[in-house]
DNA sequence: GCGCTTGGGAAATAATATTGCGCAGCCGCT
DNA sequence: AGCGGCTGCGCAATATTATTTCCCAAGCGC
C-alpha cells in the first residue's frame, strides 16, 4: 500500500474529489486546511502518480433510455491464459458491457451490462455473448432495483486503518 | 426515454462529460461545436434535469490499500418489502458495500464489496453480512483481476439507436 | 550553526466561467 | 405574406478561478 506515502492532506484531498470531481481549487484548498497553490500541486501530483486516474461526469443512464441492467456470469470451457485473455479483450469490446470481472469459483466472469431494454439484451445476450467461442455457459439475472451505487473508496475505512497502525 | 428531448450537442456533452468530466467549458464547447456560454447553459440545464447526477474524480483503490474485491450474492429468509427495504438500508450503511442490487432469480441481492486485503473482508463477511437478521445464504466470489470498468453510459449506441429511430 | 530539502503562502498573471445583451431563425396566427 | 413571441446562438464585458513565480519557514543531517 502506497498510501503511507500520503498525509492526511492527500487523502482529504482524495475524498473531496471523489465526492465532487469538479470542485474549485480554491474551495478544495479551503476544506482540506491550505492555501491554493499547494493544493493545486498536491492535486498535480496525486493525478501524475496514478491515484487520480481521471474525472468523469456520472450520467443517469436510465434517463437516456439505457433502462436494463443485468449481470451476467460466464463459465468457459477451457480456463487457459489465452483464452482467459480472448474472452477479457471481447469484452472490452462489447458497449453492452461495462464490467467485466473475473472471479474465483464455479464462475469464470461476471459482467454487468447495460440496454436500452430486454429485448437488445436478449439479442445481444443470444447473438453476441452465447455464440462466442469457449462459452461454456452464461447464468443472467436481471436488475430489479438499485439500492446502492458508489464506487470508489471508502475514506473513512481507510482513516480509521491508519489510525490503528500509526 | 427522455432523450428524445436531448439534441446531439447534449449528447456530445455528456459522451464528452462522462470521458473528461474536469475539461474547462471553452474545451467542451469547441467540441461539441458551439460557443462557450451556450455550452455552459446546456451543461446547466443537463444538471438541473440531473441527467448529469454529478461528477467525480475516479481514484485508484489497490493504490490505497484496497487490494481485494469481492462479490457477494445474498439470498434471504422473507422477501416481504419491509425486509428487502431493511437490507437495502443496513448495505447502505456498510462502508465496505459499494453497490447493492436487488436481482431476479434464486439471489435476492448481489453486493460489490471492496477490503483492505481478505481477513478484512472475512471479519466483515462473518461479523456482519452472516449475522444480519433474515439473511438465508451468502456466496462469495474473489475478483481474480479486472478486465474491464467503464460504469456509464455507451453513447455510441445510443447514438446509432436514435438514427435508426429518426 | 549551516546548508539542504521540503512544503507553504502572497502576489501577479493568464485562463476560464459567467452574465447581459442583441440578433437570427422558427413557428403559429391572422 | 406579415407579425409577435419564443428559443437558442454568439459577442463583449466582468467576475472567478487557475497557474506561475518568488520568497519564507520548519525539519534534518553534518
Amino acid at each position: 500500500m502506497v498510501a503511507h506515502r500520503l498525509d492526511e492532506i492527500d487523502r482529504k484531498i482524495l475524498a473531496e474529489l471523489q465526492a465532487d470531481g469538479r470542485m474549485t481549487n480554491v474551495e478544495l484548498a479551503k476544506r482540506v486546511g491550505i492555501s491554493a497553490p499547494p493544493c493545486l500541486r498536491r492535486v498535480r501530483a496525486l493525478e501524475e502518480q496514478g491515484l487520480i486516474r481521471g474525472y468523469h461526469a456520472e450520467v443517469d443512464s436510465r434517463q437516456l433510455g439505457f433502462e436494463v441492467q443485468v449481470f451476467a456470469m460466464v463459465g468457459l470451457e477451457s480456463q487457459a491464459e489465452v483464452e482467459l485473455s480472448a474472452f477479457e479483450a471481447r469484452c472490452r469490446n462489447w458497449p453492452l458491457v461495462r464490467e467485466c470481472h473475473m472471479l474465483n469459483g464455479e464462475v469464470d466472469f461476471i459482467l454487468k451490462c447495460v440496454a436500452p431494454d430486454l429485448s437488445s439484451f436478449q439479442s445481444f445476450l443470444t447473438g453476441q455473448l452465447l455464440t462466442t467461442p469457449n462459452v461454456a455457459s452464461v447464468k443472467t439475472s436481471l436488475v430489479i432495483r438499485g439500492a446502492k451505487d458508489e464506487p470508489g473508496v471508502p475514506f473513512d475505512v481507510l482513516e480509521e486503518r491508519l489510525s490503528r497502525t500509526a
